[in-house]
Formats: structure tokens, C-alpha cells, sequence
DNA sequence: CAGTGGTCTAGACCACATA
DNA sequence: ATGTGGTCTAGACCACTGA
């Protein structure tokens, strides 16, 4: 962690990138990621090197980073090659830009966590235990108005209605609930959703989705209850998501966990990406 | 959202990117992010067209994106503009870049949510209640061996322990466990946390973070329920954070919400970044 | 008005994976 | 061996914006 002088660890760079390679990476080994990432490419190392001094306080919220062509000068390289690294950092929130101002420390404003929702099978396989799902109703129907709220319809139309428990090994492990918009996904009518669940199932055919989620905790409940094996009033997590695809709604989806033994973890880099 | 021909629109660009501004922007307009953003840059333009093709399922997974070289040819540009486009893709998740072999449309593999984590008070007051917060308990000592799993400490140490109520107009919003690992931040065994609570506390005064975050439900009981004015058993979500910053843990927290109020709302653009 | 970041170019060399 | 993406350059013009 001992500090690499930015301004004094100037690199002279002839021609072309190899001329520094050996000598930069040397001076980079094991200094600007804590020792982990060999950062091979030049702005990777700068953005490393700037990140790290951020991480360690010694640029607090605020300060204002050199300015692109100081540290081109002082990197010994081209403007392009500085921004690559800038631009990235304020992908990322770490750093703002401010035109003829400079580019500033932010103020870590939120606590932001990436919460990454696995398909449930390869869950349960990766704690290694035996997985197994059942679809345990299924229904066509006309969307009711709960359902038209539920996957944020104008107008009603068909939709599949699926109750789906996920088992690991012998115990019940989640309950799905979910509601398909079959306007959407016509072909969903057809699928006996005996090979896949429900969620790869769709995973596999719509082209790509965003989604809302919503996380609450809850009481099991009466079917619910029964069907993950929980004693009424047990709390459990229940994660809603609604998946949009090319402007329209696909699916709603409400999974239910026990709440004592299940667990949402989320890993925080400082801005979510990098 | 009718497609523009990829290799039909081609851009005659024959000196400098002016050249094209005002006819690649007519060509542009309201097409391809759906008749939203001007698209400003060509970058941006040709990234949101490529996506528009792979949102819309024009391009399914597994799909070969044309090659850097051949779109740069299609848009009558550098092979690095191109490229800003392509790699930004590639950091949201949207494709995949193989030497040789090309980019292709990634397949989603899992969803992964965004969660945002507020500052308490702003979000009471977001929601047009009064905000106030009461520091209920607060002790200085060595650290235990549950401190140290907490803070994931090697060794025993000074931590300050807090536990703060947080309140929406009158009634309860949230409680707030808190352990602070003191020799990280030595200044909080004098900060008296009257006029900022703990969080924000230490959001302005420790520099970045990153941060691990655990969100389990649980039933309230005994000294929690009564600090939320809940009936024992009732089902919460506690959300359990522990930061660090600069390779040291700054502080462990356990917020609890009533679930019945409180529900954690995750925005997911596909990949997180964009 | 001056200076910053934003964008773009027309080359170039390289590592690497694949055919 | 071949061709892809990865990286970098040494310029350039522009828009914006703060002094």
C-alpha cells in the first residue's frame, strides 16, 4: 500500500506501448490493486492507481483529480489513454467530470449493493443437494384485475397462472408463484415445463428483460405455509420481480423463502460495476 | 423500433466526425433508443442501436455481432469508435468478446438487481414524514468474540456499540444496531452522533467503501419488538451490512424494519451499469 | 474568453484463440 | 497461420462552462 508518486513515478514511453510494458509492469506489480491484479494494460494500471488512492482516503470527497493531460504527462502517454481510465471511474461513481472544472471525488452518497438473483436450481446444486421442482397448479385464464395489477397490463388478455415448489434434497426450499403474460410469450400455453422450471424456461426463450424487484418479508400463511412446511407465522423473505422485454411485461413472479434459512447476499464494489 | 438496416445505413463520412453530425443524427432520430434519447455521440448511437437489436430478440443469444472492422465500415467510422461501443457492451453484460472469434449476444445467465440502500432520513422525508432518530444505547469495549465475527476482526480491539431508532412522524421506521471497529475510526469514540446519525456519521468521514450485504427476514423479539412497537413474532426484513474501506472493517450493521411497512425496491437495467 | 472534458481519427502493434 | 479483439498514439475539433 505504500504510495506510488503519481507525479513522480514518470514513465518515459518512446514509441508504442511495448517500450513500457516490461518496465511499467514492474512498477505496478503488486502495488495499485493491493498485490492482487497484475493490471496489464496501461489504463487499467491508471485506473487502479486513482482508485486506490480514492479507497485509501488520501484523495477525500471533493479533491480534484490532475487533469487529463497532466496525467497523460505524467504517465508518459496519450490523453485517450487516461480518459479510457476516467471515464471508466465515473461509470463507476467513483470520481464526477466537470467540464473546464477537472474531475472531483464523489461523495459516496448511497450504499448501493448488487444483489445477484441465481436460478434457483443451480442454487440448491451449488450447497450440494439434490434439486427438484413441481409444478403444482397451472392455469389458463382471462388476467383478473389483480393480475393485470400484478404484471402492470392496460387491457386484459390470457395469462398462466403457475405454482411451482422447489425442493432441495427433501425439504422444501422455495415457493413460486407466478403469472405469465401469455401475449408475451404465446408459446409459454404449450410448455408442460417438465424438463425446466418456469424461470429457465422463460430465461431461455425471451431475448433479454429488465426488471423490478421487490424484497418484503412476510408471515407464511395458510397454502403457503403448507407448501414450504412452515409453521404458520414463520417469516419468510419474498422477492416480487416483474420482467419487461422490448416494452412489454412477460412475467411476475413471487418467490417465498424461509426466512431463517434462507439468505439475499449482495456484494458491494464502490459504484456496483467495475 | 423499425430496424435500420445495418448494412443498408450506411454513413459516408468522408473527413472528421462533422462531417456526418447533422445527417447521422437524422438518420438517428427517434429510432434507435425508441424515439427517446438524441443519441448524441456516435458511440452512443451505434451502442443503442446494437442494443435495440438484442432487446428486441433481433439478435438472440448466441448471436454473432458483425465485427468491429465490418460496423466501422457501416457507419463510415474508426475502428475505436466502434470499439466504445462494443466494450461498453461488454461491461453491462450485454455481449461477449472472444478473440477471433467475435462478439456474440450473451445469454442472460442470471438476473441481478440493483439494490440502492438510503440514507434513512432521506428516505422518511421522501416519503413527507418528519424524521428523527435517537441514539438508545451506546457502550465502549473490547471487543468480544462475536464483535470480532461481526467485524470480522483477527484480533480484539476497541468498538463502540450503538444501537439508534429511527422514526417516521411517531412511530418506529427502523432500529439500528451498530458496531464501529475503533481503531479504524478512532474519531467516533468522541462523536456524540446527536446531530447526524451513526450511517451518514461515518458515510462523510470514512472515505469509500465497499461493503457485503445480508438480507434475511426474522421474527421481532423481545428488546427489537419493543423498540418497533411490534408484537413479538412479527416478520421483519433485516438487512446486515459490514464495510470496509481500504482493506480494514470499519463497522457491522443490523437494520431491521417492520415487513409489513417496509419492502426494498431493486431497479435492474440488463447488467446493472448502463 | 480560456480551458476542460467529449469525441473522433487513421493508423499501428500485439496477444491470443481458433481453424 | 490467420484474423480477431485489445490497446495505444498524436494529433484534432467541438461544446460547454465556469471564471
Amino acid at each position: 500500500m505504500q504510495p506510488v508518486g503519481l507525479s513522480g513515478a514518470r514513465i518515459i514511453a518512446p514509441r508504442g506501448r511495448d517500450a513500457i510494458s516490461t518496465e511499467a509492469e514492474t512498477i505496478a506489480a503488486g502495488d495499485a490493486q493491493a498485490g492482487q491484479k497484475p493490471a496489464a494494460s496501461l489504463h487499467q494500471r491508471i485506473l487502479g492507481e486513482i482508485r486506490e488512492r480514492i479507497l485509501t482516503g488520501e484523495w477525500p470527497p471533493g479533491h480534484r483529480i490532475p487533469f487529463e493531460h497532466e496525467l497523460a504527462a505524467s504517465y508518459g502517454c496519450s490523453r485517450m489513454t487516461v480518459n479510457k481510465a476516467l471515464s471508466q471511474l465515473a461509470a463507476t461513481g467513483l470520481i464526477e467530470r466537470r467540464r473546464k472544472s477537472g474531475s472531483f471525488v464523489r461523495r459516496p452518497a448511497s450504499q448501493s449493493a448488487v444483489l445477484e438473483i441465481r436460478d434457483i436450481g443451480e442454487e440448491v446444486r451449488d450447497l450440494g443437494l439434490a434439486y427438484r421442482f413441481e409444478i403444482a397448479a397451472r392455469a389458463r385464464r382471462k388476467a383478473t384485475i389483480a393480475d393485470r395489477e400484478r404484471l402492470d397490463l392496460a387491457a386484459p388478455g390470457p395469462v398462466l397462472v403457475l405454482t411451482c415448489q422447489h425442493f432441495a434434497g427433501a425439504r422444501p426450499f422455495c415457493l413460486e408463484e407466478r403469472l405469465i403474460n401469455l401475449a408475451a410469450v404465446p408459446e409459454a400455453a404449450e410448455a408442460d415445463f417438465f424438463e425446466e422450471a418456469p424461470g429457465p424456461w422463460l430465461l431461455h426463450r425471451v431475448p433479454w428483460s429488465s426488471a423490478e424487484h421487490r424484497i418484503t418479508a412476510a408471515a407464511a400463511e395458510g397454502p403457503a405455509a403448507q407448501a414450504l412446511r412452515l409453521a404458520p407465522g414463520t417469516p419468510c423473505i419474498v422477492v416480487e420481480r416483474r420482467t419487461w422485454s422490448a416494452e412489454q411485461t412477460v412475467t411476475h413472479v413471487r418467490l417465498t423463502y424461509p426466512g431463517d434459512t434462507h439468505a439475499l447476499v449482495a456484494r458491494f464494489g464502490p459504484g456496483g460495476g467495475g
